[in-house]
RNA sequence: GAGGUUGUAGCUCAGUUGGUUAGAGCGUCAGUUUGUGGCACUGAAGGCCGGGGGUUCGAGACCCCUCAUCCUCCCCA
């Protein structure tokens, strides 16, 4: 028998870990209801054709598919193995696997408003925080199972959605005290670049290129784009765009001056004006917000504004994206649904926290108070008196066996439990306990009918 | 899918040009005379050196294969 062993890219979570996680789920769970989100869960799994040709030829290799079970019937032989034939050419078929594992929580929520447009209320508004699987290669912040958490709204083609779903963002940050810069584009801005240097057609090659700016720089982005068949002219025209800088107005300026004579482009500029101006006016913290044209996001259902999560002072991906799409019921044969979404992704938000050390310390206080085990009448007692504790709330266990005292206060000390209730033959004769705060060492005996009264 | 890194005790790692019985720190457990923890001291347990094959009188170390791991590219959260 080897030793047990975790599939690739998944992980256990201890009890530390998960408090941390639940925080961050928490925080972000009470901000999407504070702006008016309802909760929603889809099954882990999803019909093959669901998710197929969704997320682009990548994204399809990246689903993990489950195999049907009853493959091994002989009734069945030709069939399975015509359909294995099919695998090996790289093409699907129900007759090996007819399920996947949900990529994303954007397809399987428009799955849904597909299948229930009748009974919903528009615009729909709905959160889901659940795991997802990519078939992807590990690496420092990328898992093949993790957890999204997405907000959308469905069903509405105001902007005032993304100025809302923009203050989400920023509350959820503040809130977990992790400073971030939220990336804002538009897609039509993009399309406009397309159409001004070198066509429609040349829309994915500019994006992907330029999309890596940040990473490899201006002069390799202008190799990328001549490998990808731009002419020199175009390059520089593009060249131009990605050197817009300074204030967000000073670079709507810019890129309006550039692709603003297109019809693509007036619009994304006028989009992207209508969201800034509107938070400006909005009172309180202003979210920290760039506009950021070099920003592209690869779903290709994306239609309107983009959005991308940078979090400040350490090297990590984007720790949350979305955008606007025009028509993504559509796919589902229920057209004219537009929506906007926005995504978190919590186990990076929970690698920049830990990196931060941004943690509270409270989020990690389990038991409050341990009743030490000194004898059999003792520990009735004890048992007793814990009962009425937890019967008002407070966390309290009773040590399992009666052994000495080191022994008892270091399992305290372990779990980080920070109050001990002492209750020996003494006590128990006297009708009093002991207790003691065990980090500042302090003790004091009362009445066991005073106990109630106790703060913790 | 392409390239690289590392696999030795529960954890983090030493281990010399190949040479007796493979080490340390931390952790675990027990004890330092049985009603007050964190410190200190003493002791113990714990390893098919990732797995398989090869070279050699002799392999943790060298060679081949394999599995796992982490990282980079691609793409993404």
């Amino acid at each position: 028998m080897s030793k047990p062993s975790l599939p690739q890219g998944t992980r256990d979570f201890g009890a530390t870990v998960v408090r941390k996680r639940n925080f961050i789920f928490n925080t972000i769970r009470s901000v999407f209801e504070l702006y008016g989100f309802q909760p929603l869960e889809t099954p882990a799994m999803e019909n093959m054709e669901t998710l197929m040709g969704k997320y682009g030829e990548e994204g399809d290799k990246l689903i993990f598919k489950i195999l049907n079970n009853g493959l091994d019937n002989q009734d069945k032989l030709e069939k399975t193995k015509a359909g294995f034939d099919k695998i090996m050419e790289g093409k699907n078929s129900t007759a090996i696997t007819e399920k996947a594992l949900r990529y994303d929580l954007t397809i399987p929520f428009a799955r849904y408003v597909a299948m229930n447009h009748g009974q919903l209320t528009f615009p729909f508004k709905r959160y889901q925080v659940q795991p997802v699987w990519r078939a992807d290669r590990p690496q420092r912040g990328r898992y093949r199972e993790f957890y999204q958490c997405d907000a959308d709204v469905v069903g509405s083609k105001s902007l005032i959605n993304e100025v809302e779903l923009t203050n989400i963002y920023s509350t959820v940050f503040s809130k977990l005290n992790i400073p971030v810069e939220i990336h804002l584009n538009n897609r039509k801005v993009l399309a406009a670049l397309a159409e001004v240097c070198g066509g429609t057609d040349k829309l994915v090659d500019i994006t992907i290129a330029i999309d890596k700016l940040d990473k490899i720089g201006i002069d390799k982005v202008k190799e990328e784009l001549i490998q990808r068949g731009l002419t020199e002219t175009q390059v520089n025209q593009i060249a131009a765009y990605l050197n817009i800088s300074g204030s967000n107005t000073e670079r709507l300026q810019q890129v309006n001056a550039l692709v603003g004579n297109t019809e693509n482009g007036r619009k994304g500029v006028e989009e992207l004006q209508f969201i800034v101006d509107y938070i400006a006016a909005q009172p309180g913290v202003q979210p920290n917000i760039v506009l950021d044209f070099t920003l592209a996001r690869g779903l290709n259902y994306y239609t309107g504004t983009i959005y991308e999560i940078k979090a400040l002072n350490v090297q990590m991906g984007s720790i949350g994206g979305g955008g606007r799409y025009d028509d993504l019921t559509g796919l589902f044969g229920v057209p004219n649904l537009p929506g906007v979404g926005i995504s978190f992704g919590v186990d990076r938000i929970y690698d920049v926290m830990e990196e931060l050390q941004l943690f509270p310390e409270e989020v990690q206080t389990g038991t409050q108070v341990l009743f030490f085990n000194l004898g059999e009448a003792e520990s009735k007692k004890a048992f007793e008196l814990m009962q009425q504790l937890r019967s008002n709330g407070i966390r309290c266990e009773l040590f399992h066996e009666q052994t000495k005292f080191d022994k008892q206060f270091k399992y305290a000390e372990k779990k980080n439990i920070p109050y001990a209730i002492i209750l020996g033959s003494t006590e128990l004769q006297q009708q009093t306990c002991v207790v003691r705060n065990l980090v500042s060492g302090e003790q004091t005996t009362i009445q066991q009918t005073e106990l109630l009264q106790q703060q913790f």
